[in-house]
DNA sequence: TAATTATAAGTAGCGCGCAATCAAGAAGGT
DNA sequence: ACCTTCTTGATTGCGCGCTACTTATAATTA
């Protein structure tokens, strides 16, 4: 029977997630951040400031993943952390000046990405649709 | 202009394969897998024995990685690994009765997740297509 | 008000993923 | 035989991702 076609759907995303964050490597090294910190401050860069639950919400972050991640980025000076005045429990993120000064060379990266994956606009929404609905709704 | 649509496929393949690895975690945890373990599995199951090199390369899994990998399933009694007498620098895996026992059970969740996963056939046969074509000859 | 419950973050431990480095065996040439 | 060179795995260190547990603050309820 077709076991043979859910295996292979399954190792096709688990290389497409590895091939794609290597394929962002050399644009984030220079840069400090990893694909992970990435992602996260592109959602910062969305809008701030984020509490720490929103971020990890918006991005799929288990908050034993993200705590650690936003205190290597604050480490690294791109962001600040503080607890919000009106809630004690929450902690808000900020961006410091030195994450607005490569905003631009962030953002860019996409585009540069782009160019190097051999898909036209048309199926990149085509595909990012299909991913955002599979898999979405069922064991969780 | 567009970065957003990138950066919104990046976040797409990012979350689908953690919600692939994570909806596959309550088939796998009674049988003492972890989602990249299930997947050498079925890469066992394929044929043996394999070189440890040969089973890296078809899953796309670095030295560092998959040599942990296979000392885990050898002590939870999955497969056993040995040195290659024609070529005392290879390691051969070899499956252990423990794990033909649960051959068909691990075949089986493939077919259970796909249940889950609301898409019918030709949408799979055409993600599992378009994703293995995806940023496949770019910086690597 | 006091006690309970709920919520937000943090922490520890394990396994994956990658880069860099190392050691051992094999293959080739001299 | 000897000496390079290549190949195969093993090892180490760091960051991510998850689970489970803990702490601190808020909200709720008796």
């Amino acid at each position: 029977m077709s076991h043979r076609l859910g295996t292979q759907l399954s190792f096709a995303i688990y290389g497409v997630a590895g091939r794609v964050a290597r394929m962002h490597k050399p644009f984030l090294d220079p840069l400090g951040l990893t694909f992970p910190q990435y992602l996260v401050m592109l959602e910062l860069y969305a809008g701030t400031p984020r509490y720490v639950g929103d971020l990890g919400t918006s991005l799929g972050m288990d908050t034993g993943t993200i705590t650690p991640l936003l205190k290597r980025l604050e480490v690294s000076g791109m962001i600040t952390r503080m607890r919000d005045p009106k809630d004690e429990r929450c902690v808000l993120i900020n961006l410091t000046p030195a994450a607005e000064a490569i905003k631009d060379e962030v953002w860019s990266i996409a585009g540069r990405i782009k160019s190097a994956c051999k898909i036209d606009e048309a199926g990149m929404i085509a595909l990012r649709d299909t991913l955002n609905d599979f898999a979405r709704p069922a064991v969780e």
